[in-house]
DNA sequence: GACAGACACGAACGATCGTGCTATTATTCT
DNA sequence: AGAATAATAGCACGATCGTTCGTGTCTGTC
């Protein structure tokens, strides 16, 4: 890994975590440079645009995403015990991550959904896999026989995004303390929701 | 009403449409004179900084909502008729309300989450209120006998934000066709599941 | 030890940002 | 109708934006 290399993932360590509180757009390559003691022109030549770094900055994160949340959530035995396990990474990502504006993808999402882009088709299609993925470890629940068969997994998926995102709305903007023990709250209800009545 | 105070609604009235896809940060002040055919200058005037702007566009945004949703809402019959029409209401006010990005306060939500201000204490306080106007209605309910005792209206609550916030995410991001019909099944599960057990 | 390539810097560009001033035109009130 | 007031336009400012270009400085190779 030469120089160059080391340096882009420097930037895009520090480019995430600044993303995360001020959004895609509000990432600005002159505030980068001086963060990172670099000039202007020298973090630029690193990405040829700024649309460029935003895409890179979102597959940098994406990495780190894949790396701490669905790796080691696929790594749990299947079935109800891997759902448990992708919801706890998903909680506590952006915190273990260094985002401390949240997640990104949550603020990406909100920012592009409306803007046209080669940024926003990425975004698109990580979250579509992310759902798919999630879809696809509570069918192998239902399969599992942990969970029941009329169980429809993408209402499941976009069930737990909500459980997410209402977290982080709570615990973010709200500043309320008991958001994070009302998402598990919820968590479990679905769960239970789901689970084959035990006679 | 005076002319300037015409002229300023209308400013606004365009303000909350065009901040609902580019957010407060992304509504800048020469677009917004272009679009309304003023100078740059006559507009300004009516604000007398951006920070202002902001602030009455999210005041005129929640004047819209009392309107469109809290006050129907409260119309209804109380215990679980006036939860369902709180959310269905809530699910179309951004179409009813003429927001061609999606709910204002959503993307206001997630950019001010970590900008300190009088715009971000604004929203804060607004949507602390509406959660509570929600937890009420919960409590309503259960006061009614529509709903168990045991319910916690704050988590409903956030539960009912999850599924507006995942509805939102899915609709706009993801472009899902099923998103709509998904939150009105989250929804109906939650009030399911908050209901008396009948014998 | 000359040379090539990678890497960073400094200066400058056109554009646009928010925000003041000063006129000038519209509107309202007596 | 005329005077007082409100509303808008025009212009300029300093700052910052993304981007380009030319130049210098290392590092490693023949």
């Amino acid at each position: 890994m030469g120089k160059g290399e080391i340096t882009r993932q420097a930037i895009l360590d520090h480019s995430v975590s600044v993303a995360s509180t001020v959004g895609l757009d509000g990432l600005t390559i002159g505030r980068l440079a001086g963060e990172m003691a670099l000039s202007k022109s020298g973090l630029f030549s690193h990405f040829r645009s700024k649309e460029s770094l935003q895409i890179q900055t979102l597959e940098h994160a994406a990495a780190r995403f894949a790396d701490l949340v669905i790796r080691p959530a696929l790594a749990a035995h299947r079935g109800e015990p891997r759902i448990r396990a992708a919801f706890r990474r998903w909680m506590d990502w952006p915190k273990k991550s260094g985002m401390p504006g949240g997640c990104l993808f949550v603020a990406a999402a909100v920012e592009l959904d409306d803007q046209p882009g080669a940024a926003r088709d990425h975004l698109v299609a990580q979250q579509r896999q992310w759902l798919a993925l999630l879809a696809n470890v509570v069918r192998g629940a239902v399969t599992e026989g942990h969970f029941r068969a009329e169980v429809e997994p993408e209402q499941f998926a976009q069930d737990l995004y909500g459980v997410m995102l209402s977290c982080f709305f709570s615990h973010r903007l709200l500043e309320d303390p008991d958001a994070g023990r009302r998402a598990r709250a919820a968590f479990e209800n679905l769960v239970m929701a789901a689970r084959i009545p035990q006679a």
